[in-house]
DNA sequence: AAAGACACCTGTCCGC
DNA sequence: TGCGGACAGGTGTCTT
């Protein structure tokens, strides 16, 4: 479910009623996730939460003594609940906070995380070999060309690789392509600086308009409050094969990349 | 080192 | 209506 900008517009909502409030509790009710739910993260309980971040699609969650990270995977929610809401069949962990309101995580899928980190969270395994935010400034046209000299993967798999840059999933993926003109096949060590350069500038343009729109809503994603995102309606190419390009008029492909659907313009993107 | 397949899960949708 | 199979917004790990 979640790319970049949902789980941004999640950190957002959740942040200003989190920031500041004492964990009272932390019930697991389902420890099977991604990896097993550590029974250390009881120690979160009586601490309060300093900063809400985000870095690529975790939610790092700190305290004086330690951060919760967690990770949405692909049907992951958060939502904040009155403590007398009933949990549902995938609630699978609560934070309950001293406020009166309690952060409820719902995944289906179970392919989200939830872990209890230390030692300072830059060091932590799954974020050390991140690449850079699409939204700052490390990344840019000499960051992507200099990484992708010598690759033959295709440009779509290259730059869905969190470890070339965070963030970008498989919806934004086929969008910011299309914007830029290029096919997802194409292979990565063959496009130029400049090519690079406009695809540097569609990502985050992409991204940022998909948060300024909340997210994208395509089945279930809801927001903090259970508010659907609004971007589903300006993709151009997700989702659409065989309906007319709306540039070009003609139909719209789709090709599977790295076991993922993709979708491009024949026409427009070369 | 790089690229591809596979794994982890449940829910939904489509065709028969 | 039921059933099998394909597919879904992610990403670490294993195999070539």
């Amino acid at each position: 479910m979640p790319e970049l900008p949902e789980v941004e517009t999640t950190c957002r909502g959740i942040r200003p009623r989190l920031v500041g409030q004492k964990i009272t509790a932390i019930i697991v009710r389902q420890p099977r996730m991604r990896w097993p739910v550590p029974t250390a993260i009881q120690a979160a309980s009586g601490q309060t939460i300093e900063q809400v971040e985000r870095r690529g699609k975790y939610i790092l969650i700190s305290l004086a003594g330690g951060t919760i990270l967690m990770h949405l995977g692909m049907s992951g929610s958060l939502r904040l609940v009155n403590p007398e809401q009933e949990p549902g069949k995938h609630d699978h962990v609560d934070i309950a906070l001293k406020n009166n309101l309690v952060l409820r995580l719902n995944d289906p899928r179970r392919f989200g995380a939830v872990l209890w980190w230390t030692d300072p969270i830059e060091k932590h395994p799954l974020l050390i070999k991140l690449g850079p935010e699409p939204l700052e400034d490390a990344f840019d046209d000499q960051h992507l060309w200099r990484l992708s000299r010598g690759r033959k993967q295709a440009v779509k798999t290259f730059i869905m690789n969190g470890h070339v840059v965070v963030g970008v999933g498989n919806i934004y993926a086929s969008e910011a392509l299309f914007r830029a003109g290029i096919r997802p096949q194409r292979q990565a060590g063959r496009i130029s600086k400049q090519r690079y350069q406009r695809l540097s500038i569609v990502i985050r343009e992409v991204l940022q308009e998909a948060i300024a729109q909340g997210g994208t809503t395509l089945q279930d994603f809801t927001n903090s409050d259970g508010q659907p995102g609004y971007f589903a309606q300006e993709l151009l190419v997700y989702g659409r094969e065989n309906q007319a390009c709306v540039s070009c008029s003609k139909p719209i492909k789709m090709i599977v990349l790295g076991q993922r659907a993709s979708f491009y313009c024949p026409q427009c993107q070369s």
